[in-house]
DNA sequence: CCCATCTAGATGCAATTGCATCGAGTATGC
DNA sequence: GCATACTCGATGCAATTGCATCTAGATGGG
């Protein structure tokens, strides 16, 4: 039996067929839901997903706002995908960008009443999505392993 | 305690925090793994991950090709999607557009040799960041377990 | 055969995204 | 205090995506 060398030098890059199937598997559910969730919210005149999780980030922010650069890390967004993403938001009267004392380069974007309302109008149409997806799939146990593992990954490199 | 009628007559809608865990976590891990392959594509001088899905369903096709509406349910992508992007690969020379004798509307695509050659050189650089993201976390039973629920929530509606 | 209807695929236009770069402000070292 | 490097955020331009609509060919009655 031949063995070649760089299969015991380096790991193989190939990956097996059942990390394939797992990472196909993972793409189409994500964009099922995705599409389905984008979807709703616009039957529904609402604003896209993205501005969802944004509000979310803001509002939890509270009063004295939170930095274009803060929410980028959360969101994890492009640099320039927040800053337009902030200013689609803002010219709706979603939320507001302040002065920011301790540093003149930057700003603190806080929301509006406007956009907590919105916010919370969104959240029916977005959760009966993933309620309909996840529940009536998974038991509480299942979806604690699925989001271990998920987490799992998005952590790994 | 008051109890709405909502809350008898239908469930309600809003998800279980064990669910927007899953969510949550499915879309983080989905969207890292997803950069990670493009750039790491990018910086091998490769096309995008799109161009691989597609060139391995064409070239699985084989010779007689594959028509775009078939090969637009493979992908799961929009109609118009696919054609733009059957065109770009066209462009590129990594496929061809073959008449189709049976349907005077629409013509098959098949691989060409380039695109095969291009194909196997992408499939290394996209497997190691799979095997990376995927076989270095999980075993192989957690990744079977993963695959199954992630199929169980695509199918769901 | 002829019309109505349906399916396959393309495309004009607007919105979004990706990429590179820029301008302004801050922090550091001397 | 000042030059240099760095961080924050914006933006010009090209590529991609989304949406609506369109054309050509197929299909099914009458």
């Amino acid at each position: 039996m031949q063995v070649h060398l760089s299969a015991i030098v380096a790991p193989m890059p190939t990956p097996s067929d059942t990390t394939v199937e797992a990472w196909t598997a993972m793409v189409s559910a994500s964009r099922r839901v995705l599409e389905r969730v984008e979807g709703a919210l616009k039957a529904a005149g609402l604003p896209p997903l993205s501005w969802y999780d944004a509000l979310l980030e803001i509002e939890r922010a509270g009063k004295p706002g939170i930095r274009p650069f803060a929410l980028r890390e959360r969101l994890l967004l492009p640099q320039y995908g927040t800053s337009r993403l902030i200013d689609r938001i803002e010219r709706d009267g979603l939320i507001e960008k302040l002065a920011c004392d301790d540093d003149g380069r930057g700003f603190l974007v806080r929301i509006t009443a406007e956009g907590r309302r919105v916010r919370r109008r969104m959240w029916p149409v977005y959760g009966k999505v993933l309620a309909e997806g996840f529940e009536n799939t998974a038991s509480a146990e299942q979806l604690e392993t699925l989001a271990r593992l998920c987490r799992r990954i998005a952590s790994a490199g």
